[in-house]
This record gives structure tokens, sequence and C-alpha cells, in this order.
DNA sequence: ATAATTTAATTAAACGTTTGTTTAATATCA
DNA sequence: TGATATTAAACAAACGTTTAATTAAATTAT
């Protein structure tokens, strides 16, 4: 009972940290902000996470139980194509960015920050873990001939580097599909399946078109 | 020689805060690093720029000065075809990165923030005026019936997105490409020409490939 | 079950630093 | 001499964190 209640104002604290570090970034948040955000007194979050640093770890940590081994499965799932398995992955991954943004903001915030190197490494070694396996299905095409023969890590690095080019500011987003202020990219279905189309689009020609083996069964 | 001597300082205060705020972000780095950077009292930021804030419009101001317009000749140049115009500013994007590499860090880091709504509008108006150009000439290559009809905007989102997303932290360029620790992805030639030979076979197989009309001349 | 006791949660206040900025005095140059 | 540049010192405000006191909850004893 006493673990239960302690558990729930930990994670408010959390989930109100995670809000605003997306938005203002780590120096950019104080706790005094945190503590006001989830409604608790500023002492709470040395007493439960021992400093604000350490909340941050938490945080990283706590969420990116999420984002591990999402793909170990498809890698080896043999009742689908490999360009269908890349065509999984895109969805996967646009989910993913739509379902909690600030979080990956964060996370690519971070990444390019010369700031606490052993986050960078922890949030490296996450997104890693999923690069591998998807570097396992290009390269598992490659190798049966169904794929043409491609710079393996950069084709990954056009998949992502699209959703979060253009995911990664409202403002930005907004601008270059010439969408109005009300226009939220986040909650937009049709945004979601124009990236998709396009990623899809992108992928078959890059990966298939012109290939002496035409297994492609026109997937999705 | 008084402006002369004026100018110098200001400028060197200018670069090292341009360093500091791409390495650490803008509240990252304190006025006082910044003085102590550029061998200058602390007091001279204030006097120079006015705050510390005005000290970083500044510094993107005079910053875009280089990333302003440089394609609009490009368009409306006769003398190449449609893809090589691509390729071109494929090139050049691929050196504008390698070249100030903390720039655009600072640059897509501050898109991403939701603070200085001011600065996030000057610096996304910056970037959507190349944006316009290359449109332009992807959209031509569409109605001349060089390219494919396909995703203009998504497609320069790809461009750009496979760039940053692979130069926005080392580490994670080091981890994804296997390197060892000593590898400098923004002095690496190698690097530079992998992902232009990746972006150009790319941009080739997504706009020309299975296109009705071959006037594409294997160009580059 | 109730009271006593122990443990955990919460608070307001203060801690010592660091923050960006200003001031007032001094140095440098035209 | 007069304007500009530069400095050390001080400013108030905000920072993350700690403390000590209090409230709430859980445990134990009666």
């Amino acid at each position: 009972m006493l673990l239960f209640k302690k558990m729930d104002k930990r994670e408010i604290i959390l989930s109100t940290a995670m809000k605003l570090f997306g938005q203002k970034g780590f120096e950019g948040t104080s706790v005094r902000e945190i503590a006001s955000g989830a409604g608790v007194n500023p002492a709470m979050i040395s007493y439960y996470f021992g400093s604000k640093e350490k909340l941050f770890e938490k945080l990283v940590e706590h969420k990116a139980a999420y984002l591990k081994g999402v793909f170990e499965e498809l890698v080896n799932n043999t009742s689908v194509t490999q360009i269908e398995k890349v065509f999984i992955v895109i969805d996967r991954y646009i989910e993913r960015m739509f379902h909690s943004p600030q979080f990956h903001h964060l996370l690519h915030r971070e990444l390019s920050l010369e700031r606490r190197p052993q986050m960078k490494n922890a949030i490296s070694e996450i997104l890693l873990r999923n690069f591998v396996s998807v570097r396992k299905i290009i390269q598992d095409g490659i190798d049966s001939g169904e794929f043409r023969v491609v710079d393996t890590e950069l084709t990954i690095a056009s998949i992502l580097g699209t959703i979060n080019h253009l995911l990664s500011s409202e403002i930005m987003c907004r601008k270059i599909l010439q969408k109005s202020k009300d226009f939220n990219p986040y909650q937009s279905k049709k945004l979601k399946d124009r990236i998709s189309d396009h990623l899809k689009q992108l992928m078959r020609a890059h990966l298939l078109e012109n290939s002496l083996h035409k297994k492609n069964k026109q997937a999705f």
C-alpha cells in the first residue's frame, strides 16, 4: 500500500520531467518547474531520485524499455519477404515517433550535446540495439538477391533521418508542408500515412527496382 | 583602427560562443565560460551585445549569411539537367554540414526546443529559403517528365534528414559505421564521399528509374 | 481493536553556488 | 582632453540541494 502510493508520485514526477525536458531541454528546465508541474514540493525530487541528473537518468532508463528489441523477432520471421520487413520497420518507427515525439527529441538533442558522455553512451546503445536488427534485415535482403547492393547503414539513416527531420520541429514541419498554424503534426493521421507512403516508395525504388530478381510481390 | 580592433574582439566572442553553444547548448553555456574561452572579461559580452540572448541572436544572424540563397541561381540554370541539380544540392548540403557541424547542431537543437519562439521563427525562415529553391528543382523535374511523380517535400526531408541523422552525434556516427574511437566523422573525406554516393544512388532510384522518359544521362 | 511506536512522506525555510548583468573605477587610445 | 575599452567587484535572482520539523502511514505491542 505504501509502495503503491510512492510509485504513483514518482511517476507523476517522471512524466512531468519527461514533458518539460522534452520541451525545454535538461539545462533549460528547473527542478522547481518540474515540482510545480507535478504538484509536488521541490525537495521531493532529491528525496526520490537523489538529484536532477539522476532523475534524468532514471527517466531515460524508464522510457527506454519501450524501445528494447522490438525488431528482434521480425528478423527471423520467415513468413514475410525482406521488403515487407522493411515496410514494417518503417511503420513501427513512425508509430513510435508519433506516440512520444518529446522523448525522441530529448534523445537526439542529448546525443547532439557534448555533455554527460555516459548518458550519451547509454542512449546510443539503446538506439543501436534496434539498428542492428534492421541492418540484418537489409543485409539478408541483399544476400538473398531480393535487394540491390546498397549502403546498408546509410539506408537506415535515410529512413530514420526522414522521420526525425520532419518531426523535430512543429513550426518547421508546418512551413515545409505549407500548413496553417492550427495543424498539429503529431495528431495528423494523414501526415503519418504520407510519411509512410513516401518512405515505402523510396525504399521500394532504392532496394528493389531494376533488380534482376523480381521477387517483390507489390507488398502493401 | 579603433573600429578594427573592436570588430576583432566581437568576432572572437562570436566564434567562441558559436563553439560553446554548439557543444553545450544555450542554457548549458554560461557567460563566464564564453568570456573565459574568448580571453575576455565577462562584462564585455553585455558591453558589446547587450545580453547573452542578444549575443545568440547576433550569432545566428551573422552565421546565417552563409546559408542565404545559394541555390537560387541553380534553379534557373539551363545548362544542367534536373537530376544533376539535385546532385549539386546534395553535395552542397554535405559540404555545408561538414564545414560547420556545430552551427547546424545548434540550429536544429533550437528548433526542437520550445523556447525563444522568435528565434525558432528566424531559423526556420533561413532554412526555408533554400528549401523553396530545392523544391522548385524537383517540381520542375516532375513537370518536365524527367522525374517520376514523388512527394516533393518529403524527398527533400530524406536528403537533409539522412545527412543530419548521421552527423548529429559523433558517438552515434561511430557506432553506426562501426568505427574506432579515433575516427572523426567531420574530417573524413571518405565519409563525405560515402554519404554523397549513397544519396545520389538513392535519388537516382527514387526520381529516375523505371521512368518513361529516360533523359537521364548517367550524370556524375 | 486500540494505543504506542516506528517508519516514510511531505513541507517550508535556508543553504551555498552560480547565474546574467550592472556599476564604478581604471586603462587605452585618438 | 575626450571617447572608448577594459577591469574587478558587487548585484539581485535563480539554481540544485539540504535541513530540520511536521504530518501521514505502517507496524508492533497491548
